[in-house]
RNA sequence: GCCUCGGUGGUGGAAUUGGUAUACACGUACGACUCAAAAUCGUAUGCCGCAAGGCUUGAGGGUUCGACUCCCUCCCGAGGCACCA
């Protein structure tokens, strides 16, 4: 038996020589080779690393290298994104001061990422917080703001209270907490830095085209971003003022019925004296400003509202003159802050109008019900039925599910008729199966269609056939049974009037001449009739990014005298964070008591100018981090040109599924507004996208000291050393899935065992290996390959393993061993260089080329095959892959297992697909 | 409610994209080595059955010679959005 491994010691050695080296610095771009720039998030200084750290970070590391032994020139940087608030209260906590913490933990920390030993490209790391970075995060800041993308804004902010600081929307958590401290967010109203990345919106939307990104990140940001195509449409008030709706359903305009204002509406103040219940229109206000800050997220609290009385709208479809309300359901921060309201076709407006007793008008039939159902029969009219149909295509029996059957009113032959000729092409009796729920008619092969339009009278009792049983029920009684399909339910609702509303697009009716228009053409039609402009509106809010604490990028701006704002000019930049406050949280900014900030700004820019206080979200800093890592110590701009058309895109972004609306969002806006001003080469960063999911504690909860459940890596390391952890964590699952893994002490040992069998591979050395093994190996080399480039490392893992357990029995050839050893360099690289010099070579393992697999020697010339009788499983043959279907058929005829199975019949059908499977179909 | 993914052994997960389902690993059981334990090695391990054989990828149906894979309906889980007009 062989000796274990020393991890620690192989470990400490090989990093410390690969330093020595320089292994991994990339320095100048090198033409020769391919690049490939694999980017993970830099972390946030906190002290120590995580097992999450290791697994976004020592995962891809396995891909990285890889692709340098492919001979492309990797860029694998690695920095802190080191301003922010934990450095803040550590500082409070231990009254030192954030730099000095934050620099502390910077260098422990590079330490245990070397301990990783990963193929960073430390000669092009970069902090947050050095000078020669936030010098150019505000210089970016100045540009924006010359050209009004920064701006000075006011309205409702999200307050926390616990950061004592303003946060962005996207930092908002759903709930209403805050997602870094976990406070309930207050709105206040103050100004605020807002940069505006609304006015993107639509490019952030469309390029999501561009990219390589998995679906649910795109449609996240696209819902995020949640743009709704409408128009605007110009009501007039009988005060004479004009009040512009959006809509995203021009087309039931000729249905809106009255108008309503969000509380909030500067009409409302404007036409005072015209309101002649003023008074209570006040108390409104001022309860719904209430309300907002507790009930805003409360969607099924009851509408309220009040009419406006005194003031008129008319409806510029039909002249009609309509009530004009304000109602807390609709909000000043969507769309214009006022809508027309539609009972009929919105569930909203239909409960709203109810309540107040608003006429309810329909202009829109529905063009077919897509419903499953049943089969009822109408009380007071016998021979009157619901009944469901199925819309299938004719050909594949499978299709879309639709089309309800209409009652037939009290005619006996249009009944019968109607039922003969659905019972001849269903080839089932209709009546004769079980009624209400839902049920599958095997044998449809057509496709049927009554209009449902005729339901609109039925207000009776129901006959429920219910196989041998006939039942007569109300209409409670029936939707009380738990056996109604759910579409059934909905439907009767509907023509009950529990719920005569109707949100689907259809064919217009009661709209003067759009009559018998589809609703995608009226929409633009009745627009055009009444003036209106076909638009776009979004649920995104411009990003606020003023905060009112100490430790981040002091905002670049002057107010002159007046309290004008201006920009600090390039030569005063970096405009440097103070060092002369005590940043204690108070709610005001910590900047406005330092008496340096304000003497350098009276010093350079003239008595009575006082400068900004308040600093940068730290969101900001991370927006444009991988823009510097390429040209970290250029002291002349951001990040040259010609080394961003070098590097950029990104071709592969490793990242957790937290910064989908956040930190993704906001950098690909701040790369559109960097190119937008020349300073960048492309428009979208990042190529590609895969977010990695969590790793759980081993008992299957997200770890937390509180449940004690974290595995600390450093202790893993240790036990195991740093192959097997980052091995471990590869092997768990495939990497490009938002899945999360339970850590298993027994699953990395299986890990460190299967490095042990490596580490005693030697002992199997023979002279000549068996072919087999060399086929193997080969296969194992291709499967390698392209599983690495699909982020499927566990499966790579496996390979590996099978082929280990192989060779333990088989031995192999020394030559094997070497290329064996490369395949698996890039996954455990300090063993395998410690393997490689073992074996006698000189050089790293990490600078030879990947191998190559021969694929002539990757074919098998033995394949086993399945044996199929009537396409069950009955046997197996071994035969060479290119025979004939006949030697097929006849080396499975001469097995007795499956002989059987075609004693005393005739073969009717062979279906043969060689190398994979035999099918014998007997003919009787 | 809407959107996007998922659902395979006791567990993490494989399956050449329609062709022998459960690779690899963990766990478990038994055995070997050991005074003993750990470690290590060997054998077995989807379920039912003594066996022959039968059943099995959330449930049901469809297409196909053949379905984890494609289509339809339903159920369950995760994440995102939600009074957004």
């Amino acid at each position: 038996m062989h000796k274990k491994f020393d991890a620690a010691a192989i470990e400490q050695k090989w990093q410390q020589l690969w330093e020595e080296q320089k292994l991994y610095e990339v320095g100048q771009r090198d033409t020769n080779k391919e690049k490939e720039y694999v980017l993970v998030e830099w972390p946030y200084p906190s002290g120590n690393l995580h097992i999450g750290h290791w697994h976004a970070f020592a995962v891809p590391d396995i891909y990285v290298r890889f692709q340098r032994m492919q001979g492309k020139q990797v860029l694998y940087p690695m920095g802190f994104d080191a301003f922010g608030l934990p450095a803040e209260n550590a500082a409070i906590k231990r009254d030192t001061d954030p730099r000095t913490w934050t620099e502390s933990n910077i260098a422990h920390m590079k330490n245990q990422l070397k301990s990783m030993g990963n193929a960073f490209s430390w000669d092009k790391t970069t902090s947050s917080t050095d000078e020669d970075y936030y010098k150019w995060t505000q210089w970016m800041f100045t540009q924006f703001f010359e050209n009004d993308i920064a701006f000075r804004g006011k309205g409702i902010v999200n307050w926390c209270p616990g950061c004592n600081t303003v946060i962005a929307n996207e930092q908002v958590l759903a709930d209403g907490t805050c997602e870094r401290s976990g406070d309930v967010i207050e709105k206040k109203e103050m100004p605020q830095w807002m940069l505006r990345i609304t006015n993107y919106a639509d490019r952030l939307v469309d390029d999501l085209e561009k990219v390589d990104w998995p679906e649910h990140i795109k449609e996240a940001q696209r819902r995020w971003i949640g743009r709704s195509k409408g128009a605007e449409i110009d009501f007039k008030l009988s005060t004479g003022d004009n009040v512009t709706v959006f809509t995203t359903r021009p087309d039931t305009l000729f249905g809106a019925t009255y108008m309503v204002l969000a509380p909030e509406h500067p009409l409302l103040e404007k036409n005072k004296k015209q309101i002649q219940n003023w008074d209570e229109v006040v108390r409104y206000i001022v309860l719904s400003t209430q309300k907002n800050e507790q009930d805003r997220l409360d969607a099924t609290k009851e509408k309220t509202g009040v009419r406006l009385e005194g003031i008129t709208a008319t409806n510029p479809a039909n002249n009609e003159e309509i009530p004009v309300f304000i109602a807390d359901y609709v909000l000043a921060s969507y769309g214009t802050g006022a809508i027309m309201a539609v009972p009929a076709h919105d569930e909203r407006d239909f409960t709203f109008a109810q309540k107040y007793g608003i006429a309810i008008k329909s202009v829109v039939a529905p063009q077919k019900i897509t419903h499953s159902g049943a089969l009822l029969e109408v009380k007071d009219k016998p021979g009157t039925f619901l009944w469901q149909l199925r819309d299938l295509d004719a050909k594949t029996n499978s299709g879309k599910i639709g089309l309800f059957g209409g009652a037939i009113e009290n005619d006996e032959d249009v009944l019968s008729a109607v039922v003969r000729e659905i019972n001849e092409e269903l080839e089932i009796d209709l009546r004769g199966y079980d009624a209400v729920g839902s049920y599958t008619y095997p044998s449809v092969k057509s496709d049927c269609y009554i209009s449902a339009t005729h339901f609109s009278d039925i207000q009776s009792n129901y006959v429920l056939h219910e196989g041998e049983a006939v039942l007569e029920l109300t209409i409670e009684e029936l939707l009380e049974r738990d056996n109604l399909a759910d579409s059934l339910r909905v439907l009767l609702e509907a023509l009950h009037g529990k719920k005569a509303f109707n949100t689907d697009l259809g064919v217009l009716h009661n709209s003067e001449e759009f009559d018998g228009m589809s609703s995608e053409d009226a929409k633009e039609a009745i627009v055009k009739k009444v003036g209106g402009r076909m638009t776009s509106t979004y649920r995104l809010r411009d990003w606020s990014v003023g905060r009112q604490r100490y430790w981040g990028v002091p905002i670049p701006i002057v107010y002159d005298p007046e309290g004008k704002p201006h920009a600090v000019p390039k030569e005063h930049l970096p405009w440097t964070l103070p060092s002369d406050v005590d940043f204690k949280p108070t709610g005001e900014a910590p900047l406005a008591k330092s008496k340096e900030l304000k003497e350098r700004t009276e010093k350079l820019f003239g008595a009575g100018w006082t400068p900004e206080v308040e600093t940068l979200d730290t969101f900001v800093d991370s927006s444009w981090y991988f823009l510097r890592y390429i040209d970290n110590e250029n002291t002349d701009a951001l990040s040259a040109l010609e080394q961003q058309k070098k590097w950029m895109p990104i071709d592969i972004y490793f990242g957790g599924a937290e910064h989908t609306t956040m930190h993704l969002l906001y950098s690909r806006f701040w790369q559109k507004a960097l190119f937008d001003l020349g300073l960048v080469v492309d428009d979208e960063p990042y190529a590609k996208r895969i977010n990695r999911g969590l790793i759980l504690g081993p008992d299957g909860n997200k770890m937390s000291k509180s449940k004690g459940n974290v595995i600390d890596p450093d202790e893993q390391v240790s036990r195991v050393g740093a192959d097997s952890v980052k091995m471990y964590l590869a092997f768990m699952g495939p990497y490009g899935e938002v899945a999360n893994y339970p850590w298993d002490m027994g699953g990395i040992a299986g890990i460190r065992r299967f490095l042990e069998r490596v580490n005693g591979l030697h002992e199997h050395f023979v002279e000549t290996e068996n072919s087999e093994v060399t086929k193997a190996l080969h296969k194992t080399i291709l499967k390698l390959r392209t599983d690495i480039r699909l982020y499927k490392f566990n499966t790579a893992i496996s390979a590996m393993m099978q082929f280990v357990n192989l060779v333990e029995k088989q031995g192999l050839a020394k030559k094997s061993y070497e290329m064996f050893l490369k395949s698996l360099a890039p996954f455990a690289p300090h063993l395998t260089e410690e393997l490689w010099h073992e074996a006698g070579k000189t050089n790293s393992v990490h600078l030879e080329e990947f191998p190559v697999a021969d694929p002539s020697l990757a074919i098998d010339d033995v394949v086993t095959i399945g044996v199929q009788v009537n396409g069950k499983m009955r046997g197996a043959i071994e035969l060479a892959p290119d025979v004939s279907e006949e030697e097929a058929l006849l080396a499975a005829k001469g097995q007795s297992s499956i002989q059987k199975y075609l004693v005393d019949k005739n073969i009717g059908k062979v279906i043969y697909v060689p190398g994979r499977i035999l099918n014998i179909i007997t003919s009787d």
